[in-house]
DNA sequence: CGCGTATTTGATCTATCTCAAAGGCCGTGG
DNA sequence: CCACGGCCTTTGAGATAGATCAAATACGCG
């Protein structure tokens, strides 16, 4: 994007923050707006019926949520902490994208960079079992992080034991197991429950196994 | 689209087509081709290095794969049946897209529709049981075929039971006790195995719970 | 420092997997 | 057109990873 076009953008866009467990927005509700988060996590979740919940990902500062070109959010979209985003009105932005092709084309490498960490989480759920959902979960983790700036080794998790079950369609016991396992293993060591640094990366890629950068 | 936008974009592509269990690209391999598929079955799988294979999705006429913006396939595509195909080059489709603001658009649309099937399918393999994912599947399979102007409720599935069964996340024997187990209850009728008639779409969706058209 | 909630750990239970065998569909060839 | 053979699917019996139920421990906030 040029930066002409940024700056045009940022001042369509108005800043904000949310509190911790608040929702941004509910599935079914209309799209009307794009965010762009700043600081904090959120967590875009789906809940079936019976209350069955899966949480589809993580957004992590610098993601954008909501880019839907469907009338309705397909998902719902909550803080896992206190966070800050910017946010737009979806008809405008589309507007706006309108007569700006870099726009337009970067809306659709953000949607594909999405698809391609969905594609993943279908793998990961389809096919592996416990500790090879979580090693890769942690690694993932820490490659956001790297993105963000922050720590390759030392995991923030601010997301709780059920959020991650949730995740990774497994229980909060089989998770904590899972936990316990990798650190009795000396794949990482678990200094608080949120607060894990990876001790031997070779080894939780070779777990996870099909991890990629 | 436009017309003009259409011919245009026909002119370019070159039509082929690919026998049963062919690939049609591989995961990792360069990107250099998106496809449009005008008639048979395809499957976009994934595998991993210890044979574990989890198929994404099912490819049917009217779909476009390979549209990537990555460099590289991120998953293979073989196909289920002999199939016919219209393929261009991406760096060409790409090229021609930045004069055409509505193909843009028409690329973002069609990447959403594929990435909200994505999120649907993460639900189906984190949160539900046998049953559940096998009549979501044949659900999804039914709104398929009414796409492509075919059958309601007589359900053709070309694929195998071990394809289901990648696609689901079970096993073979799994997916079959569940077709049986569907079928005693009166909910489908199996006249061959590749052959499902809908008998009670009702209790069908109840099955599935959170399907939705 | 103490309380409440989140996490870990332990002991069963169960859905699904695995291993095994029988049955049925379909293409081929007589 | 029917019989044969191979492969796919179904069904059965037993094994297991993860779920469920229950209790102990630890974290973090006031």
């Amino acid at each position: 994007m040029s930066d002409d076009t940024i700056y045009t953008l940022y001042d369509l866009g108005r800043s904000n923050k949310i509190e911790k467990g608040e929702y941004l927005f509910m599935e079914e509700a209309p799209s009307t707006y794009v965010y762009n988060i700043s600081s904090g996590m959120l967590m875009l979740e789906r809940i079936g019926s019976d209350g069955r919940r899966q949480i589809i990902s993580f957004v992590y500062p610098g993601d954008f949520i909501g880019l839907t070109v469907d009338s309705n959010y397909s998902v719902s979209c909550r803080a896992v902490e206190a966070s800050r985003f910017c946010r737009w009105k979806r008809t405008e932005l589309e507007h706006f994208a309108e007569g700006h092709q870099n726009l337009e084309k970067s809306l659709r490498v953000i949607g594909n960079k999405v698809l391609a960490r969905t594609i993943d989480q279908i793998f990961i759920l389809g096919r592996k079992n416990a500790a090879e959902r979580l090693a890769f979960f942690l690694l993932q983790t820490s490659g956001r992080q790297i993105n963000a700036g922050l720590s390759e080794t030392q995991l923030n998790l601010p997301m709780t034991r059920t959020d991650i079950a949730d995740h990774l369609g497994l229980t909060i016991e089989t998770v904590s197991r899972a936990f316990s396992r990798l650190s009795k293993d000396k794949l990482i060591e678990l200094a608080t429950p949120s607060l894990v640094t990876i001790l031997d990366r070779d080894r939780l890629i070779k777990c996870a196994d099909n991890y990629k950068v």
